[in-house]
DNA sequence: ACGACAGATGTCAGTACATGACACTTTGGG
DNA sequence: CCCAAAGTGTCATGTACTGACATCTGTCGT
């Protein structure tokens, strides 16, 4: 009865028309920008129909959050692999910096194009910051159960590992702003990203320099 | 040449259409759903046509946004109003849960059935939960502003304001979530956040009880 | 090898959001 | 009272997305 593995033909035939039109899909937002890019050219590109592209993506935007997606997924893996003695911001701060580290090196798979592309659309197209956002929060449970875990607390009844897991994301995506908005000059995500930890690490009140 | 007051009959008029699209959105919104409500019923209620909407509001997540945009303002006049040699975070923190109480009991023109109604749709409909966070995401560039003002800090140089204003809102946020989850039990939105601000300061990780 | 079944795709029709163009009505000022 | 400006309605259009149904194509049992 082998429970039918899924390695036949058929599959692989799916995953290259799903990698095609991500792929396809980056290409065209890269060159045209998002909301210029309609769902029939992308799926036209792949020579599918635009009701295919639809069974493989819920919505435009779909398409473009598979990257974080996988940063999402990679950012789980990360802290789970941290030393369970560390303290959980510091974890946390190394984590979040490793994954930005990774998306403009192009490390553990991750495309600094796409990142980058990715990157300067979300500054362009409200739509896709939306969705993004939305599904950062959507994630961000996901975090909270494993910082929860991590602290030996219960997210369900108790707020701490909330706060702990939106402060860090929130930190994680004030960066990315900041960064686009060139506050720290040219430096990189993961440069901006650790000096943010760093500040909440100092505190807030003694910005006395 | 007096530059036109605005202010005449057009105007109120104006005024009144906008107001009864937002009132007859709320109420459709809460008695149906706001997926399942279209502009052509809003519209169709205050009897004018679904391109008038459209004149008045750029999407259908807009008029329920509306809600916020009151939120933000009245949250940025009352930062105004905290006194200078308060501990930035210690400002915003009375600032948020004032809001959050004014929301929740009625105060400052606030409807706390409205306010009821949006907590309700944004845990329900993703698109509008998603407009709901890329409006707060714009208007963190505002409070952004003011964080910096306060503390004497160039927000174009400094990452500081950066982070402490994105801090607040998105403690702010996670208060929210957490109340929708009933992690505090039934506690209200203002406790929740007033206790998610008390782990700012408490520090994240003396969790050892 | 063949045939049946399941899953993937295409086509078609339809809904809803959103926007531009243009004509008509109301309002306010001279 | 008439004119210009502002507000609105109607129509046409484009695009995202979905349901229904027909068709094609791997997969698997015999």
């Amino acid at each position: 009865m082998t429970v039918t593995e899924p390695t036949g033909r058929r599959e692989r035939k799916k995953l290259r028309t799903r990698e095609a039109l991500i792929s396809s899909a980056f290409e065209l937002f890269a060159r045209k920008g998002f909301e210029a890019t309609t769902v029939e050219e992308i799926a036209d590109a792949v020579d599918v129909s635009s009701r295919t592209f639809f069974r493989y993506f819920a919505s435009k935007e779909d398409v473009a959050l598979t990257f974080q997606e996988e940063q999402h997924a990679a950012l789980l893996a990360a802290l789970a692999a941290r030393p369970a003695d560390e303290p959980i911001m510091t974890a946390l701060r190394r984590t979040v910096v490793g994954i930005a580290r990774a998306c403009e090196q192009g490390e553990q798979g991750f495309d600094p194009d796409r990142f980058q592309c990715l990157q300067s659309l979300m500054a362009s197209s409200s739509a896709l910051l939306a969705s993004s956002l939305e599904h950062s929060q959507k994630k961000q449970a996901d975090l909270t159960r494993a910082v929860a875990d991590r602290m030996g607390l219960d997210p369900a009844t108790d707020l701490r590992p909330h706060v702990v897991a939106a402060t860090a994301i929130c930190t994680m995506n004030a960066a990315a702003d900041a960064m686009r908005a060139g506050v720290l000059g040219d430096a990189c995500l993961a440069e901006t990203a650790d000096r943010a930890f760093a500040i909440l690490d100092e505190g807030w009140d003694p910005p006395r320099a």
